[in-house]
DNA sequence: CTGTACTCCTGGGGGC
DNA sequence: TGCCCCCAGGAGTACA
């Protein structure tokens, strides 16, 4: 899915069409997402408008002006596009769009913004591991959704040490622990990895056998990650494009993710990526220099 | 407590 | 061309 830094570019390339936005009206597909939609979906959100749009972890909140927020979540291969005025604008780009069919399109909310003009949210995901659900605002933080949640990486207080203090006794990999959303949000299977592979440390190395230096470390290179892929993002959702929806300069060069075989991009190095299976997923790392 | 296996799904790509 | 198998950026649950 979409890790932190693409949900967060959605957000905010949704944020000057959804804030202030008047819902028209709501259609859904006969298929469910991975929760089936709460009691009166379409009833609270038909004549609401968006106030605020805000991410927590991987998940995108549309708070609304009746004390309801929506609740996004992508999935795996959720995909938004805004249509209007004959222009359309997907914000994705990280995932397979070759597959995009409309017949995947599972939630359409018309949409009239404050200056009276109209346009579509097309809530695609070929997968339906995505979620959409509603939240009274003032309980988002105790909802099913967000009360396990650890803390988000890019919060000036997140430091080594407070990541120290989520992994506590855990001896699980600390490739597992930075998947765990409990101890740390928003990183996904390839930032996880890229964090790793900058920070030195090896993936299966126990969590609680990291020293404060190398938490330290993989703090700051988590969030070094994060912003890199936040910038290189945002910058190319500024508008509505033209209806192929190509955003371009979006596409990632990672140093170890889905790069087995390839040289150890520290030519001093001279290692070879590895991948290896930890807890039924992908890891890509540099035996040689992660310790 | 741990770790694993499996679940929800479709689609792309490689091998044959 | 097709078929089969593996793989995919998430995350919850069940079970030993």
């Amino acid at each position: 899915m979409p890790e932190l830094p693409e949900v967060e570019t959605i957000k905010n390339g949704l944020v000057p069409f959804l804030e202030g936005a008047k819902i028209k009206n709501v259609s859904l597909s006969s298929y469910r997402l991975r929760f089936e939609y709460p009691e009166g979906f379409k009833q609270y959100l038909i004549g609401a408008s968006f106030n605020k749009l805000k991410r927590r972890a991987k998940y995108i909140i549309g708070e609304l002006d009746n004390d309801n927020s929506v609740i996004i979540h992508l999935g795996m291969s959720g995909r938004i596009t805004l249509m209007g005025n004959g222009h359309s604008l997907t914000f994705d780009d990280y995932v397979y769009q070759t597959g995009a069919k409309t017949v995947h399109d599972h939630v359409t909310i018309d949409l009239e913004t404050t200056k009276g003009e109209e346009f579509k949210l097309i809530y695609n995901d070929p997968r339906r591991f995505g979620l959409w659900d509603l939240v009274k605002t003032d309980e988002i933080e105790k909802s099913k959704h967000f009360a396990h949640l650890g803390p988000e990486p890019l919060e000036d207080d997140f430091d080594g040490k407070a990541l120290l203090e989520r992994i506590g006794k855990k001896a699980a990999p600390i490739k597992l622990a930075l998947l765990n959303q409990e101890i740390i949000v928003g990183l996904g299977n390839i930032y996880v990895c890229e964090a790793l592979y900058m920070s030195h440390i090896h993936p299966e190395r126990p969590a609680n056998s990291l020293s404060q230096k190398e938490a330290d470390l993989l703090v700051k290179n988590i969030k070094e990650v994060l912003n890199v892929a936040i910038g290189a993002g945002g910058s190319t959702l500024n508008d509505f494009r033209h209806a192929d929806g190509n955003l371009g300069g979006f596409q990632e060069r990672f140093l170890a993710y889905d790069r087995e075989g390839a040289d150890c991009p520290d030519k001093k190095c001279g290692g070879k990526i590895e991948r290896i299976v930890q807890g039924g997923r992908s890891t890509f790392f540099c035996p040689k220099c992660q310790k």
